[in-house]
DNA sequence: CCAAAACATTAACTTTTTGTAATGAAGCTA
DNA sequence: TAGCTTCATTACAAAAAGTTAATGTTTTGG
């Protein structure tokens, strides 16, 4: 994970950083606001730690600047001022966590993986369906397997995805039939098994794993499991 | 907002519904750890305000089930153990803040607001797009204004998708001409007018304000600012 | 105020996508 | 293993979407 450290007192700040660093961290400084400021909005990070008190600029004001500048990288506040009015200042702020001086290491650790656990999900989970080595971007209406890029149409993406979002559960073709058809009554043709057909040959065939399966009586399954 | 209180001091909890309530959000209540289960994975909650400890079921369990669910949603840990220690503990079994009793209801109020202010970028940042009163969910692949539900073709969508992208700013025809259609080349046609015409007919028409604007000479804009 | 340029609209045409129906293969059961 | 059922594939037809081209409208500068 990618840190940064903004923080002018050296010995705090090199206690953090060593510490970070040896739970697999990387971590950079600022020992003042500018330098801060530039390198929160200039280089991507996955949390940052601020503390309030800076030369030139206040950790307040770099907060409000990068959430300004639409960067949501979340914030831990470190500061020595632990009245309830600076900590709700803080998080007002744009600052997502309010942590006092001194602190202990664990506590600090924790916090920063509550921070990042948060924004990491959210954005995959949401966004992405993966079986096997077959990705489906729902964003860019985007499918692959293994590399290759596979293009579907329309009908095709919406029935892998919800075979996708059903992964290792049957689907029933009445299930198909009104979420992917948004048919209410059997249409008493095979449209389902053409399409099967046609998803089958753009991604199941030529590869080794046979990812769409056939459960006979029952419906249809996407199954990375063997 | 809704939240989710599970604390079983009745005082406390109700102290905290009064608040939240005069503040705006809708609060539910739950005495005892099963039915803040229940009601936390059955329901939908902006952000869930838990007791550590609880009858039947105590806190920590609590969010590591639920978490366990895949239930995402951000978790406040009210506990009168302010160790180090139970900090570390809380924030590792998957809460997102912690907060010692006693506490001050603007601190509360502070960290609910920054742990929602978290979750709702991320997700809606990514897969909405907004101008004025029309909406654009990109995962659904739905438009929408002012309640109204539009449905575009691919090509519209993708048209769409690119100018919201793009919101105050001039697209030129080459630009569309790249990025929505692929080419690299002027087809020496209309095709752009004539989907931009399409487009206009079903996102503005019938409309007061016309967010879809000519910019003659340069191109088209969306524009949500009068 | 007229004409040229830029943009808008409409209708016909082409291509792509989706659905139907017929036929063939594979499982299951007696 | 015969016969029934369920599923797979193919070729074709229908529908939908996208594109072109022709014509109409608005804007702007002389």
């Amino acid at each position: 994970m990618r840190i940064l450290v903004i923080e002018d007192d050296k010995d705090v700040s090199d206690y953090i950083a060593k510490g970070l660093t040896e739970a697999g961290h990387v971590i950079d400084q600022a020992f003042e606001g500018k330098e801060g400021l530039f390198l929160a909005t200039t280089e991507q990070y996955d949390v940052l730690l601020v503390d309030r008190m800076l030369p030139f600029i206040d950790g307040l004001t770099i907060i409000k600047t990068i959430r300004a500048s639409e960067i949501n990288t979340p914030v831990l506040i470190l500061s020595a001022l632990g009245d309830v009015d600076d900590r709700v200042l803080g998080l007002k702020s744009g600052g997502d966590d309010y942590l006092v001086k001194p602190f202990a290491f664990v506590e600090l650790q924790a916090r920063i993986d509550a921070l990042s656990r948060r924004n990491e999900k959210g954005l995959n989970e949401e966004t992405h369906l993966v079986a096997g080595d077959l990705k489906l971007d729902l964003l860019a209406r985007k499918v692959s397997r293994d590399q290759q890029t596979i293009t579907l149409q329309s009908r095709e993406f919406r029935l892998l995805e919800y075979l996708m979002k059903h992964k290792g559960q049957v689907v029933t073709r009445t299930m198909l039939l009104e979420n992917v058809w948004d048919y209410r009554f059997d249409p008493q043709t095979n449209v389902i098994d053409v399409h099967i057909s046609r998803l089958r040959n753009k991604i199941d065939k030529n590869f080794q794993q046979q990812l769409l399966k056939t459960i006979r009586g029952s419906g249809y399954m996407i199954d990375d499991e063997i």
